[in-house]
DNA sequence: TTAAAAAGTTAGACTATTCTAACAAATTAA
DNA sequence: TTAATTTGTTAGAATAGTCTAACTTTTTAA
């Protein structure tokens, strides 16, 4: 197990890897206010427990172990988020630093439960991707269904709300998450579009509504 | 602010000092699996932090602000115990472990939302008494009204359940937490019991739902 | 009432984190 | 391409918590 700092410093080290692949000492000292020689220690301990891979004068590189480390705070972290969020109806804006502490608790059952309430998430309201219990990321690029080009079919990934009355509408409509959908035509007036549906059934959507749900674009026309 | 060490020293002494106002050395020792030198340099330092009044070789007390500080962590605990059970529908026998980790989270919001998601419980479901924000602990004797002697007066102070039909059925039958009740009669056969109300109606409640309500005795027989 | 037993204390050591001071390597810029 | 700048490393120290070994006080009981 790692301490609470260690999973603090591979948080730190996932994100500003993300899009190089490795971070530097310099850069992680000054994002976790750190000194040099302490991340540069840290490192070499992270490295013994075959969570980096670090050669002196090198960049920081998280080893797939690492990473998989990495993927579990940053659930827990999001999860945490979006419970707050969700459940608890705290303000996006207060719930940064409480979700910093909860992501730390060590309990899968707490995780899980928070999983279940929330219907099995796939993203935070942010639009940032939750990772699944197994370190999966839902890497499809996602869409607006407000956003989807005519003709494209999509699947419905995720939506942005969870309140039970936006919930109850798309099952009035025979929508759900899972389910392809092709966009037929799309109102310029305002915006709503008009859905083609497994069922067969044509399905219209306001814009407020379209705008809300995450779709993954699964087939283009030829 | 304390660490995490010194608010699990400080809500131990709390526990082990209630009864005798005191505890030793080696009591602490034992209740928290560590070995008495380190106990002892501990107390030095709360000593040092007047969160304790240590004389070598006596035993060791809580100053006001350390039982100030031991409530508020007491309060933590529970809040966050039963928030788990009646909002997260963990189980009594998972929820210790989990909740000993969230009593440490520092975030006055946390705890408040908890507080008012609970609608301000003064009582765990063990019936173990939770301080308000102010560290104020309902201290009043309660019984639960399946044990009031017949005749006397008592105030409703709490239900052991917070579920929504629980309630339902109380706001039913009339009565309130606050409400003060005196019991006119129980049968000894099937246990429910006839309350004499303010509302000066006679209100019948069976066993089952009378042993779910605490009452603090107000007025005796004279 | 004195000798075990129990309880408490000191001293010294070890790990986890962090820091400052001083030096070394790599990069950048003139 | 060398000198300045930036980056990284080592060495040594500090704090929080804990431990073991070796006493010292108190208590208990013969």
């Amino acid at each position: 197990m790692d301490s609470l700092t260690e999973e603090n410093y591979i948080k730190s080290i996932y994100a500003l890897s993300l899009a190089t692949g490795e971070v530097f000492v310099s850069e992680l000292a000054k994002k976790l206010n750190i000194k040099q020689p302490s991340v540069n220690s840290m490192m070499k301990r992270l490295a013994t427990k075959k969570v980096v891979a670090y050669a002196p004068y090198k960049g920081i590189r998280l080893t797939e172990k690492g990473k998989k480390e990495a993927l579990s705070i940053i659930r827990r972290h999001r999860l945490a988020e979006l419970f707050l969020v969700k459940v608890m109806e705290l303000g996006w804006e207060e719930v940064h630093d409480i979700a910093e502490q909860l992501e730390h608790v060590d309990s899968k059952r707490f995780y899980s439960r928070m999983d279940e309430m929330l219907h099995f998430p796939k993203f935070d309201p942010h639009g940032e991707p939750i990772p699944d219990s197994n370190g999966k990321i839902y890497t499809q690029k996602r869409t607006s269904l407000s956003d989807l080009a005519e003709g494209l079919t999509a699947t419905i990934a995720a939506v942005g709300e969870d309140e039970k009355s936006f919930l109850d509408h798309l099952n009035a409509k025979g929508l759900q998450i899972g389910d392809a959908v092709t966009l037929k035509k799309r109102e310029p007036f305002d915006g709503s579009v008009t859905l083609q549906h497994k069922s067969k059934k044509e399905i219209l959507l306001t814009h407020q509504v379209a705008e809300r749900i995450w779709v993954e674009v699964t087939f283009t026309r030829s």
